[in-house]
DNA sequence: GGAAAACGTGCACCGAGTGCACATTAGGAT
DNA sequence: ATCCTAATGTGCACTCGGTGCACGTTTTCC
């Protein structure tokens, strides 16, 4: 749920160099969207506000929704090794709250614009109908290790339930921090994950 | 999850007659989209395959997404009036199991149908975003329910995360029917959902 | 001073969706 | 029968997201 491109750091490359960074025209582009909506704003207002082509911004983006995205797949992939390595002694949806809030803590200076990402994400039904896709292969993930450490198939219902019952609960954690500005965003997602490990506890084929 | 349109049989009207129905134009359509993929099946096409004009489709839905789920919005309103009148006798997670399995039990002349509809909704990238909003509906509903048991507020964590594990049980199951072409969907929904039952049963909030 | 690798950009095109004006068909009233 | 009115069907023009393709521009390396 973090942004970092994984193709930026590299310096001296051999072509032109790119006029612009994804960085860069997140900022623009989410500025754009919280001022006027995301709707409201065209592909052509955010390329002239960051001085590319229309073009271009396809060359940065497959669409105006991945854009708000930032890198998420490298932070899926970030997140599947950390439950690969994860000690077998940590019960299963401790391992899940603990990746959870891993992979949501994040330096306070970039907390505004993650609260911007975020309420766009979830605020804004373009965007929350094309996060689905995204939510599908968070849950992916989780239903992958749940079903290592239940000794069942990725498909079976056990899995996929604690994928969606995981991630639930990790959405439910945002809706209140967006709403409730005071909070601690892992404050919050401890305390969601938490009360879904209490229930799970005590499943007997969790036993 | 199913069909229906309050608005058809209305018989006697004012003015001019419709020149075609709600299910017809599904069914040439969901058929189009069996054969040669959503995705490749323009408005044009269906229009062309139903003898009605490009504008006219949009008369019936508001999007080529829309049509695949039917009359939703009536189901749904069925459902939250379902759980408006259901005993206070029945425990909380019995009454959404049993809710699921009546709102998903169908003649068995329209499973064919059904079956088609879901596949393509689970199936297809693009129907399965624009199901997010569908389903954040569906999960109000049972979060609302769930919350008036549990004398929370709507908002609060745990009848989100109540709504998000209903919600994931009941399409695990659905996925095990698509794949599955042999075992009942009842059979499956009332497995998945039951299961979820067991782990919510002991949760402390839920005592 | 090239050649090749990257990136930027214009153009033409498709398909979804919308606003608007107008045609068509039906029932009800006179 | 005739006119009014309500409802539906349809064409037209337009916006916007997204794509394929060709070509221009910048940079590094030999």
């Amino acid at each position: 749920m973090t942004r970092a491109r994984h193709t930026e750091p590299e310096r001296p490359r051999i072509g032109r160099r790119p006029s612009t960074t994804h960085d860069e025209l997140e900022a623009v582009a989410i500025e754009l969207f919280m001022t006027h909506g995301f709707d409201e704003t065209s592909i052509d207002d955010i390329a002239a506000a960051a001085g590319i082509a229309r073009r271009t911004f396809f060359r940065y983006y497959p669409s105006k929704s991945d854009l708000v995205w930032g890198d998420f797949g490298a932070e899926l992939v970030r997140m599947q090794v950390w439950f690969d390595t994860v000690s077998p002694d940590v019960p299963m949806m401790e391992a899940i709250r603990q990746a959870v809030i891993e992979f949501n803590r994040l330096p306070p200076e970039q907390e505004p614009q993650h609260r911007r990402r975020m309420s766009l994400i979830l605020g804004v039904p373009t965007l929350l109908a094309n996060s689905t896709l995204r939510f599908a292969q968070w849950r992916a993930v989780v239903a992958a290790f749940a079903a290592r450490r239940l000794g069942l198939r990725e498909d079976d219902l056990l899995p996929k339930v604690v994928g969606y019952s995981a991630l639930g609960a990790t959405l439910a954690g945002y809706e209140e921090w967006l709403r409730d500005g005071g909070t601690d965003l892992i404050d919050l997602l401890d305390a969601a994950l938490g009360e879904l490990a209490i229930g799970f506890r005590h499943h007997v084929r969790l036993v």
